[in-house]
RNA sequence: GGAGGGAUACCCAAGCGGUCAACGGGGGCAGACUGUAAAUCUGCUGGCUCAGCCUUCGGAGGUUCGAAUCCUCCUCCCUCCA
C-alpha cells in the first residue's frame, strides 16, 4: 500500500467533505484494507455520468487496496423509495430489482473491478429484522433529529407532507453500515444526513463509527440541475459513443471544466494548467473539450473508441457529413402518396403531425440536404429518402408502396 | 371529529358565463449567430384529413343557446381548531 499522505491525497481528490478526517488517518495507520461502503437505489438501472462521480472514486480506492462494497437497496426500493425530493417513487417488485441489480453488475464493472468488489443487498438483513426489530431501531432516533435533515426541515416548515417511513430509510440506510461493518461509507452531499445516522447506529452498537465521504453532485447537461434522467439532461454509460462525445460537446466551457474536475482522471495540475491556457486565447477550448470527449468515450466503450467518435462528430457537424450509419425506418406509403407531416409522424421524427407542420414552417426539415418549406408536401412510394428534422434527427427512410 | 382554502397544459401560474386551445414565466424544440458551445435575438410548444375541425382546465352528473368559469356529489391536497 501507499504511504499513508499518498492514499489520503486520493481520498480527498474531488471530495466534498470528509468526516472525521483524522479518524480516517488512524484507521490508514492500521495497514488493512478498509471496507468502504456505498449504496445505490434499485430504482435506476441506467447509470450516468453523475453516477459515476462515486463509482470513480470507489475505483480510485479500490486501487489502493481497500475492500469495496456495492450495496443496492433492495429492501428499501421494494417499500418505495422517497429519496427524492419531494417525489414518492413506485414500489418494485421483485423482479424489477433482480432485472436493475443485473443491469447494474453490468454497467458498474465497466469502472470497478468485478473480482475485487462485493456486492450487497440489504434485503439479508432487513429482512430476518421483522418488525419487531424495525420498531426496535426505530427507538433509537428522535423525531426532532430527523427533522434537522434538510430536506425533512423544508418540507417540514414549508408543510409539505412527509410520510412517517420516510423516517425510516436513514435508520435503515444507517443499519446497513451496522451490518457491513463499514470503515468508511461513501455518498453524494445529498446523502450526509443519512451517513452520519450511521456513524450514530455504529456507536450504539459499539463500534467505532464509520468515516463519511462525500462527493459532490455533478450537473447535468444544462450545467444548473443536477443530472438525472427524469430531467432529460444526462449522459448515461450506455449511450452509443457517437451521442456521449456529441452530448459533451453540448456542454458549456464552465461545465466542461467542472466536468474535468469530477469525471476525468487527469490530475488537477493539468486541467488547470489547460483552463489557464484556455483563458488565455492560447488553446481553443473546443479542443479541450474534444479530449475529454475522448477520454471518457474511451473509459466506457474501450481504448480507442474516443478517436472515432471525435472523427465522426468533426465530420459530421464540421463538414456536415451525415453519419455513416444512418436509423432506417420503413414507411409504407399508399399510392397516391401521404402528407410529409405525416411521413415524418410515421418516421418518429416528430411526435405528431402537428409538429411536423410546425418543423416545416420553421424551416427545420430537409430531404437530402434539400430545405422543405412546403408542408402540403406529397410524398410517394420510391426510393428511400435522407430526411432530417434539425441537427439531430436524422433517418434513412424506406418508402415501400403500402 | 369540526371549520376554511385549493386542484388549470411538462412545471409554476393567470382566467371566474361567450371574444379561451386558454395571459405571463420557466423548461423544451426549431431558426439565426457559433466551437452541434455558452450568451443573445426570433419563432413554435393539445391533436387531426390544419385558413377548418376535434378533444382538454381533478372525476362524475346538472343548469344554460353557450361553462375552465354557476350548481350537486365524489376523490385528493393544504391550513386552523380538537
Amino acid at each position: 500500500m501507499m504511504e499513508l499522505e499518498e492514499q489520503l491525497e486520493v481520498f480527498r481528490r474531488g471530495a466534498d467533505e470528509i468526516l472525521v478526517e483524522e479518524d480516517l488517518r488512524e484507521r490508514l495507520k492500521e495497514g488493512r484494507p478498509l471496507r468502504i461502503k456505498a449504496g445505490f437505489d434499485p430504482t435506476a438501472p441506467d447509470l450516468h455520468l453523475g453516477h459515476t462521480v462515486l463509482i470513480n472514486k470507489l475505483r480510485q480506492l479500490q486501487d489502493l487496496g481497500h475492500h469495496i462494497i456495492f450495496l443496492i437497496g433492495d429492501f428499501t426500493g421494494r417499500i418505495g423509495d422517497p429519496s427524492g425530493k419531494n417525489a414518492t417513487r413506485p414500489p418494485l417488485s421483485s423482479e424489477d430489482i433482480e432485472r436493475n441489480a443485473a443491469t447494474y453488475r453490468e454497467q458498474v464493472f465497466r469502472i470497478l473491478d468485478p473480482e475485487r468488489t462485493e456486492i450487497a443487498f440489504n434485503s439479508t438483513w432487513m429482512e430476518p429484522l421483522g418488525a419487531a426489530g424495525m420498531v426496535q431501531l426505530a427507538s433509537r432516533h428522535t423525531v426532532a433529529r430527523m427533522l434537522e435533515r434538510d430536506d425533512f426541515h423544508k418540507r417540514y416548515h414549508d408543510h409539505q407532507p412527509i410520510a412517517i417511513h420516510e423516517f425510516l430509510y436513514p435508520l435503515i440506510q444507517g443499519y446497513d453500515s451496522v451490518a457491513l461493518k463499514a470503515d468508511v461509507e461513501l455518498g453524494g452531499t445529498d446523502q450526509k444526513f443519512n451517513l452520519l445516522v450511521g456513524r450514530e447506529l455504529q456507536k450504539q452498537e459499539g463500534m467505532s463509527p464509520q468515516v463519511i465521504l462525500t462527493m459532490p453532485i455533478l450537473e447535468g447537461l444544462d450545467g444548473v440541475q443536477k443530472m438525472s434522467k427524469s430531467l432529460g439532461n444526462y449522459i448515461a454509460v450506455q449511450d452509443a459513443p457517437d451521442d456521449m462525445f456529441g452530448k459533451l460537446m453540448s456542454i458549456s466551457d464552465e461545465l466542461m471544466w467542472r466536468y474535468y474536475e469530477l469525471l476525468s482522471l487527469r490530475s488537477m495540475d493539468e486541467v488547470r494548467a489547460a483552463r489557464r491556457a484556455a483563458e488565455a486565447g492560447e488553446r481553443n477550448p473546443r479542443d479541450i473539450k474534444f479530449e475529454l470527449g475522448r477520454e471518457l468515450v474511451d473509459r466506457f466503450h474501450g481504448s480507442g473508441k474516443g478517436e472515432q467518435a471525435q472523427a465522426a462528430f468533426v465530420a459530421r457537424f464540421q463538414k456536415n457529413a451525415l453519419p455513416d450509419d444512418l436509423p432506417e425506418v420503413t414507411v409504407r406509403i399508399p399510392a397516391e402518396g401521404m402528407l410529409l407531416p405525416n411521413v415524418l409522424k410515421a418516421a418518429a421524427l416528430v411526435a405528431s403531425t402537428s409538429e411536423g407542420r410546425s418543423m416545416i414552417r420553421q424551416g427545420a426539415v430537409r430531404i437530402a440536404g434539400e430545405r422543405v418549406e412546403d408542408a402540403s408536401t406529397n410524398i410517394e412510394p420510391g426510393e428511400p429518402l435522407v430526411i432530417q428534422v434539425g441537427k439531430r434527427r436524422v433517418a434513412r427512410v424506406l418508402r415501400p408502396a403500402a
